[in-house]
RNA sequence: GGCCCGUUCAUCUAGUGGUUUAGGAUGCAGGAUUCUCAGUCCUGUCACAGGGGUUCGAAUCCCCUACGGGCUGCCA
């Protein structure tokens, strides 16, 4: 059994794309389940589309989702890795012009100096229904004396499309059938010599002893031609798995300019990688464990197989994602979520240098299990480094803006002075006993701190909460919540 | 136009001729827990694109139609 060689081969035209991350993926799952190689080939043969900042762009993609590849191109302080390169497609065309001569010397390609004319025409015919036969490609079968008078003549190269059907064999889509007669004799190389996508791909994947071809099936009538040049070329056929591309919540592809086309979207808005990883990959593949959705990166690869493919394409549906996104924090480490959260933290504005790691620790503990999303974190605790500069208005009405709501305060104030220990349980007492006294539930009297406390009606436990904040501060909120309630009576008088 | 691929709840999917009153998850709705939100737990809601066959029996096999997508480039 030979070596599992796979490869992502995307052109570098902006950024890591969603659907090229999916491809990517389970190439990448693929490889490293069955101990094989991942590579990475830039096909950046069209010069105009590519940049070296568009290469970078793409890397740190792959980077941030933990999709490393074992041989590719040069990239930041790394160097090329592998012995099958160069890893740029740009890099071989030396290679695809020598075997697309070799298909010349075997009679299996041919010049053809038809003109743009000529080849309108043909198409018109086509398009109208009358397909052209073989015979129309007059210098498919031109005589040396015929080809040699042209001279100096511009020309491409085109491949002798074989008689017969060429059978696609696809892990995704099963046998898939092409009729030859469908399939024009095709340009593989241009007038000025440059190749041409389908004898790049062939050569390429050829070369490089690629074995398992997964890519989207957009590529599947390609496919056909592919077939067709690998036998051609005397290569290994490999065998192919055309998957099913992502689309969006709408159903339509995805357009780069759409929020969330570009993979680093999602890190910005605070999803987790694996969380990205582990929901892409639930599109479109099912695991053997059934009922079973949420997995690590490790697990996944554990998981993974190419027999469970889905062959239908689909929708990226946000609310399934924060879900799942969701369940990825819930499992981080405190530590790890902790680290992941500071620096958002911190381009919220908020001074975390100020506070110690443990307090940090506690705080990111008192959130995690209400995060969809690491940017969650700015407004579950941004009251925490700022003071509350206003308050909630609908919490203010129903809290304050009634009678007894400075009695109420008053009490609070008072029972929170009484207490030694600063900490989760005895502010519990003191609320408890509060509710008691005045008969009434355990709310009344937490809702109105916690207004004054942060400012809102919704956050972290308020014990919690309070313990973390401190007691000078605590005290020195509800002073001011006091003040607040005073101006609204006046306002009122 | 031709060829190829796809179509199960709103969404992701399980399901490969009978074990299916079509299962799970998200969403949504309701309930429980609780200091709020969230979370967690429970309950409910919701689907085989349509039409013909084949068969004792079809979501599963075949054909047609519709819809969506791809290819049909000297783009990749």
């Amino acid at each position: 059994m030979s070596e599992v060689r796979v490869r992502i081969a995307p052109s570098p035209s902006g950024f890591l794309h969603i659907g090229t991350a999916k491809m990517a993926l389970f190439n990448w799952l693929y490889a490293r389940k069955s101990v094989g190689t991942f590579i990475l080939r830039l096909e950046d043969t069209d010069a105009e589309r590519t940049d070296e900042a568009f290469v970078e762009a793409m890397c740190l993609g792959f980077r941030w989702l933990g999709i490393d590849w074992d041989e590719g191109p040069a990239f930041g302080d790394e160097p090329e890795k592998g012995d099958r390169g160069p890893y740029r497609q740009s890099h071989r065309r030396d290679l695809h012009v020598r075997e697309a001569h070799r298909l010349l010397d075997e009679g299996k390609a041919y010049k053809c100096f038809l003109t743009k004319e000529e080849l309108d025409a043909l198409r018109e015919r086509s398009m109208a229904g009358e397909r052209a036969p073989r015979s129309a490609w007059t210098w498919r079968d031109a005589t040396p004396d015929r080809v040699a008078a042209m001279g100096d003549q511009p020309y491409v190269v085109r491949f002798k499309v074989p008689d017969g059907e060429t059978v696609i064999r696809d892990l995704v889509q099963g046998e898939v059938r092409i009729n030859n007669d469908e399939i024009d004799d095709f340009v593989i190389l241009k007038p000025n010599g440059d190749p041409v996508f389908h004898l790049a791909v062939v050569v390429d994947d050829g070369l490089m002893g690629i074995t398992h071809v997964i890519r989207g099936d957009d590529h599947l009538t390609n496919a056909g031609k592919h077939v067709m040049l690998f036998e051609a070329l005397c290569y290994d056929l490999p065998q192919f798995a055309h998957l099913p591309m992502v689309l969006d919540e709408h159903g339509k592809k995805y357009s780069k300019r759409m929020r969330g086309a570009n993979v680093l979207d999602w890190r910005d808005d605070g999803y987790l990688p694996e969380a990205l990883i582990n929901y892409v990959a639930l599109l479109g593949w099912t695991p053997e464990e059934e009922n079973r959705e949420l997995f690590t990166r490790d697990e996944l690869v554990e998981a993974f197989s190419l027999e469970r493919l889905g062959k239908s394409a689909a929708k990226f549906d946000l609310k399934k994602f924060q879900w799942l996104n969701g369940q990825h924090i819930r499992r981080l480490p405190l530590d790890v979520l902790r680290d992941r959260l500071i620096p958002i933290l911190q381009e919220a504005g908020f001074d975390t240098g100020a506070k110690s790691t443990e307090w940090l620790t506690q705080m990111t503990a008192i959130c995690q299990e209400k995060l969809a999303t690491l940017n969650d974190i700015v407004r579950q605790t941004d009251f925490f480094f700022v003071e509350p500069h206003e308050y909630e208005e609908k919490a203010v009405k129903k809290q304050w803006k009634k009678d007894g709501a400075l009695e109420k305060m008053q009490l609070i104030e008072e029972a929170l002075t009484g207490i030694e220990a600063w900490s989760h349980d005895p502010l519990k007492t003191a609320y408890e006993r509060l509710a008691e006294q005045a008969g009434v539930g355990l709310g009344q009297f937490i809702h109105p701190t916690r207004l004054a406390l942060t400012g809102k009606s919704v956050g972290p436990g308020l014990f919690e909460l309070a313990e973390l904040l401190g007691k000078d501060a605590c005290l020195a909120r509800i002073q001011r919540a006091k003040d607040f309630i005073r101006t609204l009576g006046e306002a009122q008088a």
